[in-house]
RNA sequence: GGGCGGUUAGCUCAGCGGUAGAGCACUCGCCUUACAAGCGAGGGGUCACUGGUUCGAACCCAGUACCGCCCA
């Protein structure tokens, strides 16, 4: 085997391309259903067909890889999917926009030539992100990406819509719904953001007279399409009133005063307005009393109604409406600014109009509560379960779902209608009677993307892949998407597929933000541009940066220092095996001789693999980084390199055995990074190993012999013993490079072995005939002389041994006043009890010693 | 208004009954032949507040304050 001549640094832009290049060349992430292997599966979440990679994708696509690493390397079958969703308003924006420079409008070209634009589009300019899926190193299996337009897919759509049509589950009714008037179509419940919004509350007196009663508005400009006013029937203020007619301001309409039990008496006046075809609750006590809806409003949210304000924009016609109202007096009080929640359009942020439209529902109740169920009784589980009462909060309250949307792009409704009124759901093969006209709308993205764990394996088929890779094993998704998409595909999921989940389990992480938890934002100047960090750290840094703080269901704070920190790590691990490659270091096998540092390192490694295991479990990705961020660094590189550096020094067998030891516990540790940070393990690996690939090796098993609680405790004493030495050293302002001569009284303690180590560790020297120690340490049973080779600080010495003294004194303190206490000693538990003994015993020795040290100390 | 989560070192977070931890930042000394993207040493915390349970509370319970998120 040749060992490569590896640089002093880590370059990750000479080696990242080239391997995912190699991999995916490979297979490696195909898979195969017809291996007799475990499956493993995971469905990407699929972006958005005109978006990019941001930060928040990065996170989730870097716990998606090193979930779907492990599992590869544990011998499973492992899918994961990818493809992107067609994103119906957001493309249909873009290509708008672009149509727009060129002077044009979809109407302008048509639908079927706007639809081939779309395409077109899609080809040339759509989908970046998956080109930037490979430049963070994610292993998905390219042969099976989808995208929620293919005809297959689209198949799986029309199949489903009419199943769900053909159970009575789809219905088309007129209802007030969610209206963007800017994008100009229905949307459902989810697609609007509320916010806190400062408006006005303005008063209005209708009628006059004995027939007077006063309302209470924050959109003056709707009581153009009043068509009653409201009270609570209990409310004995206008019980008299109920039945009365009363005279609307401006349009000299009459219109009644109706009771309704949904009135809060408490709200301003008790009474309000009502506007059938401009609000919801409005609706509903119109539809309860019969009232006829009085449409006010175009669809871009321009006033229709006859009169002086016709024509002005929904915005225009507030303060016109509310300036010709005073001016005949008929403004009572007035509040603003007022702060109320106001929706807007989650796409375009517009205001949405509520309106009254004939539109497409799946009938959510059985669906919904198939949802919920599934989580309540195991079938999936929702990680980490906090968050699965939000869930039940939003599938046991669900609102039927608005489905068809005003646009071009899209699955379009597989409704057909006849001349007389006729209406026709066509499936996947049948075609529309002839004279038919199919409607005009098409399906919410949402609809499609509900299908995805299974429309994407091939369902309505019953192919291979369907077969052995559903349910998925598990959902990587952020809290915010929860009902959103989640709580979607579990509804169809389960229709479609007989009360099987499409997940076996459901693993929800947080969003990303900044370095002060601030949520970033293009405004505020904080966005972390994933493809900018990978460029200038790394990918292995990016994520190593990302994975290192989530903790399932929280967010995850993210800074350029730390990324910095993450690529420091890479190139630590770099340079160990660069070390270990250097002196010989091979992976084949432990030799039967073994020191206890090999023994200590090795134990180490048994609880770090189970540690890592057990936190893989639970999506505790902050917990895997930080325990082989820990062990790689802080117990391989600066004990057991060390340490091995030594050993090897020594020659002979011990030094062969040593390059086995290292060679086999650097094999261990970059087969366990390599999930996390795999570019940078794959090198090294394949340098220390001459094999092939990482990403088809085997994943470490924690092997229970290894485990050695008394090497551990001896070289736990080595290193308080080498620490404190370095204390002194540092203290006494001696040069970490300087040898100085020393005399160690090591025989009868546990480190009666080790001298030759401490000695190297230290830089002490031999001491000679003539040898006269300048200070004396004591560390546990170990005493060690050292000559300064020069006067000693004696202010520093007397120093740091009244800062242990101190230390000693508190500790005796505490713990004599515990074993003075009777209720104590007769209540706790006897291994606790011997702990604060064996405490009190060592905190008199160390003050006894402390206290002779600082007495021999010259004045 | 309803619900959920949080408050631990300068920052971000672990710890969830028995000696307060990590990373980064900070201070001091070092180019010690794997690594200065590094090495060694060090400083830094009435664990939000008030009560309770307990031999013992950062941890369990109750309440208060503030922050965040979701829903209405």
């Amino acid at each position: 085997m040749t060992t490569p001549e590896l640089p002093t640094q880590y370059a990750p832009a000479d080696v990242e391309a080239p391997s995912y290049e190699r991999w995916v060349a490979a297979g490696y992430f195909a898979a195969d259903p017809g291996s007799g292997r475990e499956p493993y599966s995971i469905v990407l979440p699929p972006p958005n067909v005109t978006g990019s990679l941001h930060v928040g994708h990065a996170l989730d696509h870097s716990i998606q890889d090193a979930l779907s690493r492990r599992a590869r390397m544990r011998g499973f079958e492992t899918l994961w999917l990818p493809g992107m969703d067609h994103a119906g308003i957001a493309t249909q924006n873009v290509v708008e926009r672009e149509l727009a420079k060129e002077g044009l409008s979809r109407h302008d070209l048509g639908r079927e030539a706007f639809v081939e634009r779309v395409w077109q589009w899609k080809e040339e300019s759509g989908g970046r992100i998956l080109g930037q899926m490979t430049k963070l190193g994610d292993g998905v299996d390219w042969s099976r990406e989808r995208f929620t337009m293919d005809e297959r897919l689209s198949r799986a759509v029309q199949t489903i819509f009419k199943r769900l049509f053909d159970d009575g589950l789809i219905y088309r009714a007129n209802r007030i719904i969610n209206w963007c008037p800017r994008c100009l179509t229905a949307l459902s419940d989810i697609e609007v953001e509320h916010s806190e919004d400062e408006g006005e509350l303005v008063s209005i007196r209708y009628g006059s007279g004995e027939n007077e009663i006063i309302v209470a508005t924050t959109r003056a400009e709707t009581m153009l399409g009043d068509t009653a006013v409201a009270v609570n029937p209990s409310d004995e203020r206008y019980a008299h009133m109920i039945g009365r007619e009363v005279e609307l301001p401006l349009t000299g309409r009459m219109i009644p005063i109706v009771a309704d039990d949904h009135v809060d008496p408490a709200f301003g006046t008790g009474a309000v307005k009502v506007t059938p075809a401009h609000d919801p609750n409005d609706f509903e006590i119109g539809r309860r009393h019969n009232l006829p809806s009085l449409a006010i409003m175009d669809e871009r949210g321009v006033i229709t109604a006859h009169g002086p304000f016709q024509g002005l924009d929904r915005f225009e016609a507030r303060p016109a409406v509310v300036a010709a109202l005073r001016a005949e007096g008929r403004i009572v009080a007035e509040k603003r600014p007022y702060l109320h929640a106001v929706g807007h359009c989650s796409r375009c942020k517009t205001v949405v109009e509520p309106r009254l439209s004939l539109q497409w529902f799946v009938n959510v109740g059985p669906l919904a509560k198939e949802a919920g169920d599934a989580v309540r009784d195991g079938r999936t589980r929702v990680h980490p379960p906090e968050l699965a009462k939000r869930y039940f909060d939003w599938v046991d309250d669900m609102h039927d779902w608005c489905i068809s949307r005003q646009l071009w792009w899209g699955h379009r409704i597989p409704v057909w209608y006849g001349p007389e009124g006729e209406v026709v759901c066509v499936g996947p093969d049948e075609t529309a009677p002839e004279g038919y006209v199919q409607d005009p709308d098409v399906l919410d993205t949402w609809f499609s993307s509900a299908l995805w764990p299974f429309s994407t394996l091939g369902w309505p088929e019953q192919t291979e892949d369907l077969a052995r890779f559903y349910p998925t094993t598990v959902l990587v998704t952020g809290y915010d998407i929860l009902f959103f998409w989640v709580a979607r595909m579990m509804m169809f999921g389960l229709y479609a597929m007989d009360g099987e989940p499409p997940f076996r389990t459901v693993a929800l992480h947080g969003m990303v933000r900044d370095q002060f938890g601030k949520k970033m934002s293009k405004s505020f100047g904080n966005v972390v541009d994933p493809l900018d960090w990978i460029e200038r750290f790394g990918a292995d840094a990016t994520r190593f940066t990302l994975l290192r703080g989530a903790n399932p269901g929280s967010d995850v704070a993210i800074s350029e220092d730390w990324a910095a920190g993450s690529r420091n790590f890479c190139n630590k691990i770099w340079n160990a095996t660069r070390f270990a490659l250097m002196n010989g270091a091979v992976s084949t096998g432990l030799p039967d001789e073994l020191t206890p540092a090999d023994r200590w390192i090795l134990s180490r490694l048994r609880t770090v693999t189970e540690t890592v295991d057990t936190a893989f479990e639970d999506f505790e990705f902050a917990k895997i980084s930080d325990a082989l961020y820990h062990f790689a660094w802080d117990e391989v590189c600066d004990w057991y390199l060390e340490l091995a550096k030594i050993q090897i020094a020594a020659g002979g067998p011990t030094a062969e055995n040593t390059k086995r030891v290292l060679g086999h516990v650097l094999d261990a540790l970059l087969r366990l990074l390599h999930p996390l940070v795999p570019f940078v393990a794959e090198e090294l690996w394949r340098a220390l190993t001459g094999q092939e690939s990482l990403v088809v090796a085997a994943w470490p098993v924690p092997d229970a012999a290894h485990a050695d609680p008394g090497a551990e405790a001896e070289i736990e004493s080595l290193q308080t013993l080498v620490t404190e030495v370095r204390r002194f050293r540092s203290d006494q302002g001696l040069k970490p490079g300087q040898r100085v001569a020393a005399r160690l009284s090591l025989s009868g303690t546990a480190l009666a072995a080790h001298e030759g180590s401490i000695r190297a560790l230290l830089r002490l020297e031999e001491e000679p005939e003539s040898f006269t120690p300048t200070a004396r340490l004591a560390v546990g049973g170990v005493t060690v002389e050292i000559d300064t080779a020069g006067a000693i600080d004696v202010a520093a010495e007397r120093k740091r041994l009244e800062k242990d003294l101190a230390v000693a004194r508190k500790e005796q303190a505490q713990v004599t006043g515990k074993l003075g206490n009777e209720q104590f000693m007769a209540k706790a538990p006897e291994d606790v009890v011997s702990k604060v003994r064996a405490r009190a015993a060592q905190a008199e020795q160390d003050i006894a010693r402390l206290e002779a040290q600082l007495a021999a100390l010259p004045a």
